[in-house]
RNA sequence: GCGUUCGUAGCUCAGCCUGGAUAGAGCAUCAGGUUCCUAACCUGGGGGUCGUAGGUUCAAAUCCUAUCGAGCGCACCA
């Protein structure tokens, strides 16, 4: 549509002896924020300064030489320096409509994955406890990205990396944890590490835990194993309450028998060396690291020997690598450096490393404060108490209501909403009370304006199925406008891995459909049909869209 | 100190990549709306030096530079 815009242009330009090029049109050319400026508006500023006259009669003269409306526009105006150009929506409307019921599920995606199988890996939380809000967004990301990616025709395959070897198991195994639930799990990390951290004593006995684990020592293993396994459980369990799902967990200590093939490979690049305290270390002069922190090097062992997070990382990465043609990777904001120094590292040994993508912490908003999230000073809330509290207050709305519903779908759409509607990079300042509110710009809002729509559709009882087009209402165009913004939206989101941007043009379109709710009634009116099909193909667009942020939609509530 | 991300209404955010027409929402607040398809909704009011200062440009919340403030990171945690 631009094209004949910029084509137009160019022709009343040339009668008025100005030579533009049809791509310089073309580029300016912008979609109005504004429905009073029309649907594509042409700025006059840059040609008016290269003629030397002002934009305002350029515009004008621009305009006067435009004789003919053109059947695509139903008029064409023009407003100080701007031209306005107004779509013949009708027709278009129509198609964009029949478009949508006949695609469904399908509506807006792209084969662009070609069914090639990518690797994400999320979550990979430390198993020694009942995963926080904080946490929890890392999944809630990661399971949107797996479900942007399928869209995109992808096959999307998710691994949760399940850090089996470090201190913190190593310190719940010294506490003999290995006899508790999981519930009692958080108490007695925090209980621990606070001992461990006063005493030097207790910090070698975790090391030689670690030491005894890296040596195969069947006792030790087996009660490592014990504890990770009462963690994995529970956590996944938490998760897959709010429908995350894993199809693979993989094991850190699995990888601990590759580490030496990675230090011998590393060994041959000559960066590796040993420090005065016997640690094996990477040399990273000459990286992209080397202005980014003190001393550039990557420790890969301690000094008794055994490895380091950052080695059997290593291993891990090469070997998910090799299994899929895409690789993606959910970390914190606080691993952004220490990524890159894996990257530098595989680099080292020929490998790419996956693509990642950092989010920011969550802090908690308490008494004017914002603090961070700490799991051992006990300033968290946790994902399990956020989900029960939420479905209590989703049952008490229903009642009120007498609407019925599913009370869970409702509680989970509210927390996966809170932690999707912010940008990656920005820090979410978290308070239960506004993530408990349902009203506003929240998940319950959004399943409210389906509901309402599956509400119409239900009571409707079409008398025909004749759709007449009378001229289009404010509010229907512009739904229809937002509606037709769906596959623009999700491809940004997947290039930039961003759910955000569906969150927010979710927001947006469920906002414009209770306008229309208002001022359109649907059931008996003259364009019932034409409003039904409108409602449905409303109901279609918000239900992929909130297919892909993992919220589930009701048809009561 | 170095690197990095963020700074927009009382609070929580969108807009910034790709510069354009009076800077948008939600919460809170005030005033309205339900014999009518779900009021978890809608309409209206008040509330803004877009951190600050320069620069580029016909035009800057948006691009560049500096500066202030906050988060995160910078060697045996993962």
């Amino acid at each position: 549509m631009k094209e004949v815009i910029a084509k137009l242009i160019k022709k009343a330009l040339g009668e008025l002896d100005i030579d533009a090029k049809e791509q310089d049109i073309l580029n300016v050319i912008e979609t109005p924020k504004n429905p009073d400026f029309g649907d594509f508006a042409f700025p006059c500023f840059a040609i008016a300064n290269q003629a030397k006259t002002n934009p305002h009669d350029l515009a004008l003269e621009v305009r006067g030489k435009i004789r003919q409306l053109p059947a695509e526009f139903t008029d064409i105006q023009t407003s100080g320096p701007y031209i306005n150009f107004f779509l013949n929506r009708n027709q278009t409307s129509i198609e964009l409509i029949n478009k949508i019921l006949a695609k469904k599920e399908r509506f807006g995606s792209q084969d662009i994955g070609k069914k090639q199988k990518a690797l994400i890996e999320h979550t990979s939380i430390n198993p020694n406890a009942s995963p926080h809000v904080g946490r929890v967004r890392n999944a809630i990301i990661g399971d949107s990205i797996v479900k942007i990616l399928a869209f995109m025709n992808f096959k999307p395959e998710v691994h949760y990396y399940v850090n089996d070897v470090s201190k913190q198991i190593a310190m719940l195994v010294l506490a003999n944890a290995d006899k508790l639930k999981f519930d009692a799990m958080l108490k007695k990390y925090v209980e621990t590490a606070k001992k461990v951290e006063k005493s030097k004593k207790l910090e070698q006995e975790v090391f030689l835990l670690l030491n005894n684990l890296e040596k195969n020592d069947k006792k030790t293993v087996a009660k490592f194993k014990k504890i990770t396994n009462t963690c994995v459980k529970g956590q996944a369990k938490i998760l897959a309450d709010i429908n995350i799902k894993y199809d693979f967990f993989d094991y850190e200590s699995k990888y601990l028998v590759k580490t030496k093939e990675i230090l011998a490979e590393l060994q041959k690049t000559k960066k590796l060396h040993k420090d005065k305290q016997g640690r094996l270390y990477l040399d990273q002069r000459g990286t992209v690291v080397k202005n980014k922190m003190k001393s550039p090097v990557l420790v890969l062992t301690r000094s008794d020997g055994t490895g380091l997070y950052p080695l059997r990382d290593i291993a891990y990465t090469i070997d998910k690598l090799k299994k899929a043609q895409r690789n993606i990777i959910i970390l914190g904001e606080d691993q952004k450096l220490y990524f890159l120094q894996l990257k530098e590292a595989l680099k080292l040994l020929k490998h790419e490393a996956p693509e990642v993508i950092h989010y920011s912490f969550v802090l908690l908003k308490s008494k004017g404060k914002n603090k961070k999230m700490a799991t051992r000073k006990g300033d968290v809330v946790l994902l399990a108490d956020f989900l029960n509290e939420a479905i209590s207050k989703a049952k008490k709305e229903i009642a009120k209501r007498k609407t019925g519903g599913d009370p869970k779908k409702i509680a989970v759409g509210a927390i996966k909403y809170s932690l999707l509607k912010n940008n990656q990079n920005k820090v979410i300042v978290f308070s239960l009370d506004d993530a408990l509110n349902f009203e506003g710009d929240t998940g319950p809002y959004l399943q409210y304006s389906y509901a309402r729509a599956s509400s119409i559709i239900r009571k409707a009882k079409p008398k025909s199925n004749q759709i007449i087009l009378k001229e289009l209402h404010d509010k229907e165009t512009a739904l229809i406008k937002k509606l037709s913004d769906f596959q623009q939206i999700i491809l940004s989101a997947y290039n930039n891995l961003n759910p955000s941007l569906i969150a927010n043009y979710s927001y947006q379109l469920a906002q414009i459909f209770n306008e229309f709710y208002h001022e359109c009634p649907v059931i008996d009116s003259e364009q019932e049909a034409f409003r039904l099909s409108l409602v449905n193909a409303f109901r279609q667009v918000l239900k992929n869209s909130l297919n892909l942020l993992g919220i589930d939609v009701l048809e009561k509530m």
